[in-house]
DNA sequence: ATGTGC
């Protein structure tokens, strides 16, 4: 099993052992390069951007231990979708790139007390009532139409906001990664133009691979976990997979462009300029930071809405109180995120960012971050695969925080780009598949969406948990299959 | 991902 190698292009990694492969580190690149993958999934990955892709954010100022590409990890803009680099908080830097430019996309997972009997036969009417009351697709119209007061509010105190304002519960905050509220925010160091786009979206899902899901639990694999996180089998549970929309959006370009003028001695040194950075002590440093996790507060909030709504009309289908139905939040994570962490790097205690792109944050049992609640297991983390798949419930695994600065996967991954997906697959066929023949009604507002996000598009879901599940950085937990999808 | 290009 030792000293295999795969190769791809000019890029060839080193097996250290199962599922952890190495790019040494040659020629400029500061530190060496991991993917925690299998064989399989590493074919998926042989012949696009990202090796090349990781390689490259192995030339970032500050950047420790190792660039890790996960699982899950495809080729994105500059840095890949699936990776995770932790640069020094003090000698680095923070680069937008490596957050992506929607800040906080990320998953919630709402459970509730229905079984998948109770829920059957009522899809059709269930999934419409979903659709008319969630604002999705590209645009404006949100939940909430609010003003630039509204936004500033939103952006500096995130999900405080909704619970000030009758849109969550005290629970809700605490079943929420950073229980909803990045105090760092600055929301002045978000531009009006952002504010502008942001403030009629509050409450959307948008477009894309974002999507609103009702579930049923098909498998708990850990009964003493699955008992913590209160879930078990045939139980209906909802998630909510959305981001930070033109607000997060237009952050990360107004960055890149400042970023761009500013720091170009720094941008030349990179071998892409997608990966521009802004150097630890500069403003643009602590302009960014501020910037960021205001957009964080915001996507939060927009989950938190979503969330909110939701509740409303299982209320009016099932004709009972989401209290009645135990409509509680399991947890809420963020996949896009850069965020200031203490990491034990060979025996010091260091400030890193750690910018999870595409890539969930998944500590251990015992770690002071993980809400009481679910301390004693570890944190929930939730992985989204297919409309067509299912998706996965892990726990952050005792080995995350040695081997992925605590960190593991974030979904599926994609095996095609969009403009290769929508000449594959035709909308209105991936729909009626679905419903026909795994009885799930899916209703979006673009049928190349569907296209765009066909079961086939997708990578095994299976085997990124497997291998997730095997290194021990995230442990399954339980998994789920759709019953009704809407998205934009 | 995204007022689906600057």
């Amino acid at each position: 099993m030792s000293n295999g190698t795969f190769d791809a292009g000019d890029v060839t990694l080193e097996q250290v052992r199962e599922h952890v492969w190495e790019l040494p580190a040659t020629g400029d690149m500061r530190v060496p390069a991991r993917v925690f993958a299998s064989r399989a999934l590493l074919e998926e990955i042989s012949e696009d951007k990202t090796l090349e892709q990781l390689r490259n954010t192995t030339h970032l100022p500050g950047i420790t231990n190792y660039a890790i590409c996960m699982p899950d990890g495809h080729q994105g803009y500059g840095f890949p979708v699936g990776g995770v680099g932790a640069l020094d908080a003090e000698t680095g830097c923070i680069s937008p790139g490596a957050v992506g430019y929607d800040i906080n996309c990320g998953v919630r997972m709402m459970k509730t007390n229905l079984t998948y009997d109770e829920v059957a036969g009522t899809e059709a009417e269930l999934v419409d009532s979903l659709f008319a009351n969630v604002p999705s697709g590209l645009g404006g119209g949100g939940i909430v139409e609010s003003d630039v007061e509204t936004v500033n509010e939103i952006l500096a105190r995130g999900v405080d906001w909704a619970l000030e304002h009758g849109y969550a519960v005290e629970e809700d905050l605490l079943h929420c990664e950073d229980e909803g509220t990045r105090e760092e925010a600055d929301p002045d160091k978000v531009t009006q133009k952002a504010k502008d786009r942001g403030k009629n979206q509050i409450g959307s899902l948008g477009s894309g691979n974002h999507f609103l899901e009702v579930q049923r639990v098909t498998n708990v694999f850990d009964a003493h976990v699955g008992e913590a996180f209160g879930l078990e089998e045939d139980q209906i549970v909802i998630l909510i997979h959305c981001g930070s929309r033109g607000l997060g959006h237009q952050t990360c370009t107004d960055y890149l462009r400042k970023i761009e003028r500013q720091h170009q001695g720094l941008l030349n040194q990179l071998p892409d300029k997608e990966l521009a950075a802004a150097p630890a002590g500069s403003q643009l440093e602590t302009d960014y930071y501020g910037a960021m996790n205001a957009a964080i507060n915001f996507a939060w909030v927009n989950r938190q809405l979503i969330m909110h709504r939701t509740r409303q009309v299982f209320e009016r289908v099932f004709d009972r109180s989401w209290q009645n139905m135990e409509m509680e939040l399991l947890y809420d994570v963020a996949h896009n995120i850069a965020k200031k962490e203490t990491h034990d790097v060979d025996g010091d205690q260091r400030e890193l960012y750690v910018h999870r792109k595409g890539a969930t944050r998944a500590f251990p049992a015992g770690h002071p971050d993980v809400p009481t609640a679910y301390r004693d297991v570890g944190q929930p983390v939730i992985i989204p695969g297919s409309m067509g798949a299912g998706s996965y419930v892990l726990r952050g695994g005792e080995n995350s925080m040695d081997l992925t600065f605590g960190s593991t996967a974030h979904g599926a991954g994609r095996l095609m780009s969009r403009t290769q997906a929508k000449n594959e697959y035709w909308g209105g066929d991936v729909r009626d598949e679905l419903e026909d023949q795994r009885d799930i009604y899916v209703k979006a507002q673009s049928g190349a969406t569907v296209a765009e996000e066909a079961p086939g598009v997708y990578k095994d879901v299976d085997e990124v948990v497997r291998v997730s599940d095997e290194l021990g950085i995230g442990d399954k937990v339980a998994r789920t299959f759709p019953v009704c999808n809407i998205k934009g």
